[in-house]
DNA sequence: AGCACGCCGACT
DNA sequence: GTCGGCGTGCTC
């Protein structure tokens, strides 16, 4: 029996698909239809067709139009999408709109838009131009088109108008045509490089993914310089040769020229690169090209997975712990984790590659669900680098820097070279203190001190943006006696000029890269060695080599070491090891330092003499014993709104519909709720319930079970609440 | 999410 | 006497 009734998920955030009656068109599982939606219009995706509807028939709206006659995405995609909806608790309408693109989600048809050329008949050929003297735009338009066919585009740049063209054509010297289709890729495909020789691991590496073109999941742990992208390389050459495309993600940062020209440079077929700095139509072209198979290699940031492929053949993760592969608002997806999802259901291998994998990642590989591959043969001129921890215990600090630091830094700094210092923390200093009576300036509308910026002459919050000019009185006492607490990279820079005038300093944090291209600017001129000191947040220690510092030190460790984040020391390992690859040559090899008043630290101790794994090892031992994750999984149901008592109640409410769900308390734990870290925030009182299962299935479970009941309180919809699953961190 | 309906304060 | 504030409710 033909279907009546086509079931739609609009993007509204509303956990419930909508009936619509199939007017004159049929649509398609999967395709978007637009149809009227109280009074407005929705482009929606058709996610069922039936006979029947629980609405009352006559109420049912028809479809307005039918926007596709085939699914967007394959059905292996579709899948995991479906799933990703269900396991983030993310409205299914919702999802799938933010992961089409922009123009889709608007209605634009998803097919390419092949642009109107210009060419010219055998009687323009013939007819001649001097015959044109009294119409010297036509004339125009035949010279320019007897250097071969043109896009209407580019012939009105010529400054040629439409009806100048529909004369022309009239008098039939010119016809219009469609872009000729290009040649498929699959018959230029060919090793354009002379290929780097691999050595035995990355042989091992290539030749075990290689073996088997069917769904498995490897980790490559590969250090730094270990050749990781000379090993993906190698793997898309047998599915390019298949005629296969490959999906590669990398993080924010990673997406720079020279990773995208090195996939570019090695194989003649095209590749398509999506970030989050392309307009709509690079976008949407973008993703056609990788559906229609017109793209060989995808490259992009975490969004790039849900690019759909005719021919997918593999998928690769770098820098597989990178945090930007979980978005951290809307839909809370983790790009990793669903590659490895997406992998598993097209049936093609999964590469998740990394120098410190995430300790997810090494307990699936400990516990065999992923392959483990290890580079830690360095390739040529690249050497392992010195550590050391600096007991800063009773030392004298001058802007948080001890004295046999300085003096490291003199002995490199004299020896011609450059020397590199990270502290996590912005601005000048991290509070400002009334020195009469201890009063600090706090933010009005967060739980929270005033960041001082002195470059800017403003004490800034962190946590809502919100600024104001330094004080000259106390709030409390009105003593005109104001000091710092604390030390910022604004201070360190002040600081380091003072105690090093000879040298010059450049500070790369995001207050003063906010404008484009400045980061690359300050880059280049480190590589120039126009700057000595070099200062910076973590944003420093990604995506840069440089050859000349031979110094690296982590000013302050302690705050990671007791964070109350439980990530934290895996953030400061993977860090420390990053920063380590980012310095020396085989000439110069580098040297990392690290600040402490714990030196006698477990983790720290391990990872300075025994390296990240063993690190790792030591921190997965920690996590067990605690319950955490990879032992555990949470979820977090975070709320808040401007009246304290309000979130807190409709948290209790929550709890409440969480424990008269089925489940045994002791498979699922919820916690609180409790204040959020920072309870405060613009204004808004946080408040935070923590769920803790021993698996997936059983947390999605529970969730699952109580979320309708959790979505009819009445207060769910006076506070602002959302739920986190597997959330990257918890403050 | 949008957008309507609906009932109470400062304006022509 | 109206314009408009945002509280509540609905969208096939």
């Amino acid at each position: 029996m033909t279907p009546t009734i086509a079931q739609v998920a609009l993007p509204v955030p509303l956990h419930k698909t909508f009936d619509y009656r199939i007017a004159n068109e049929m649509p398609v599982v999967g395709g978007r239809v637009r149809v009227p939606f109280g009074k407005q219009y929705k482009v929606g995706i058709v996610v069922a067709l039936t006979n029947t509807s629980e609405f009352p028939l006559e109420q049912i709206k028809p479809i307005n139009v039918v926007l596709d006659s085939t699914p967007l995405w394959t059905p292996s995609l579709y899948k995991v999408l479906n799933w990703a909806s269900r396991y983030y608790q993310y409205p299914l309408g919702d999802a799938l709109a933010t992961v089409m693109p922009g123009a889709l989600r608007k209605g634009k048809p998803a097919v390419k838009d092949r642009e109107k050329c210009w060419q010219l008949t055998e009687a323009g050929k013939e007819q001649p131009l001097s015959a044109l003297t009294r119409a010297p735009k036509q004339a125009r338009a035949l010279t320019l088109l007897r250097q071969g066919a043109m896009t209407h585009s580019d012939l009105l740049e010529e400054d040629l108008s439409a009806t100048i063209l529909k004369a022309v054509e009239e008098k039939g010297w010119i016809e219009a045509v469609k872009e000729q289709s290009v040649k498929p890729w699959q018959q230029r495909y060919e090793v354009v490089e002379d290929k780097p020789r691999l050595n035995s691991e990355q042989a091992m590496a290539v030749a075990t993914i290689n073996a088997n073109p069917e769904f498995a999941c490897y980790l490559i742990e590969g250090v730094t310089g270990s050749g990781k992208t000379e090993v993906y390389l190698n793997l898309l050459e047998p599915v390019l040769k298949r005629g296969q495309q490959a999906l590669i993600l990398v993080p924010e940062i990673g997406l720079t020229p020279q990773t995208i020209n090195r996939f570019k440079r090695r194989f003649n077929v095209p590749v398509v690169v999506m970030h989050s700095g392309l307009n709509d139509t690079e976008r949407l072209n973008a993703w056609l090209a990788a559906r229609d198979n017109e793209a060989a290699i995808i490259i992009g940031t975490r969004s790039a997975l849900f690019s759909p492929c005719k021919s997918l053949g593999i998928i690769v993760v770098d820098e597989e712990h990178d945090a930007s592969y979980k978005q951290q608002d809307s839909f809370r997806y983790h790009a990793r984790d669903l590659a490895v999802m997406r992998g598993h259901e097209e049936n093609v291998p999964v590469v998740l590659g990394s120098a410190t994998p995430c300790l997810e990642s090494l307990h699936n590989a400990k516990t065999g669900k992923y392959h483990h591959l290890i580079l830690s043969v360095r390739a040529g001129n690249a050497l392992k680098t010195q550590n050391g921890v600096l007991d800063i215990r009773g030392l004298y600090l001058e802007a948080g820097l001890s004295a046999p630091l300085i003096a490291e830094m003199r002995k490199h700094l004299s020896q011609g070279n450059q020397v590199m210092l990270f502290l996590n923390r912005r601005g000048y200093a991290p509070a400002l203190m009334c020195h009469e009576c201890g009063w600090l300036a706090e933010c009005k509308r967060c739980d929270a001190y005033y960041t001082l910026h002195q470059s800017s002459n403003e004490l800034r919050c962190h946590h809502c943006g919100s600024q104001r000019p330094i004080p000259h009185q106390c709030g409390s006492c009105g003593s005109t006696q104001l000091i710092s607490v604390g030390v910022g990279t604004e201070q360190l820079e002040t600081q380091l000029e003072t105690l090093f005038p000879e040298f010059k300093t450049i500070r790369i944090d995001r207050d003063n890269t906010r404008r484009k291209g400045s980061l690359e600017a300050y880059l280049t001129a480190i590589h120039n060695k126009e700057y000595q000191i070099l200062i910076g947040t973590q944003m420093l220690a990604k995506g840069h080599h440089f050859p000349d510092v031979t110094l690296v030190a982590l000013v302050d460790v302690d705050s990671a070491l007791f964070s109350n984040d439980f990530r934290a020391p895996e953030r400061l390992a993977q860090l420390f090891v990053q920063v380590a690859g980012r310095a020396g040559r085989a000439s110069k090899p580098g040297y990392v330092l690290l600040q402490t008043h714990h030196p006698e630290h477990a983790l720290l101790q391990s990872l300075i003499h025994r390296g990240y794994d063993s690190f790792a090892a030591e921190a997965l031992n920690e996590r067990k014993m605690a319950h955490l994750p990879p032992y555990s999984y949470f979820a977090l149901l975070r709320a808040e709104s401007h009246h304290s008592g309000e979130v807190e109640q409709f948290l209790h409410q929550a709890r409440t519909a969480l424990d008269a769900s089925p489940i045994p308390e002791d498979e699922c734990a919820v916690m609180g709720p409790a204040p959020a870290p920072l309870h405060r925030r613009a204004g808004r009182f946080r408040w935070q319930l923590v769920f803790q299962a021993p698996n997936r299935k059983i947390l999605q479970q529970r969730l699952t079970m109580a979320l309708p009941a959790i979505r009819q309180l009445p207060l769910s919809k006076k506070v602002r609440w959302s739920l986190d699953i597997e959330p990257q961190d918890m403050s």
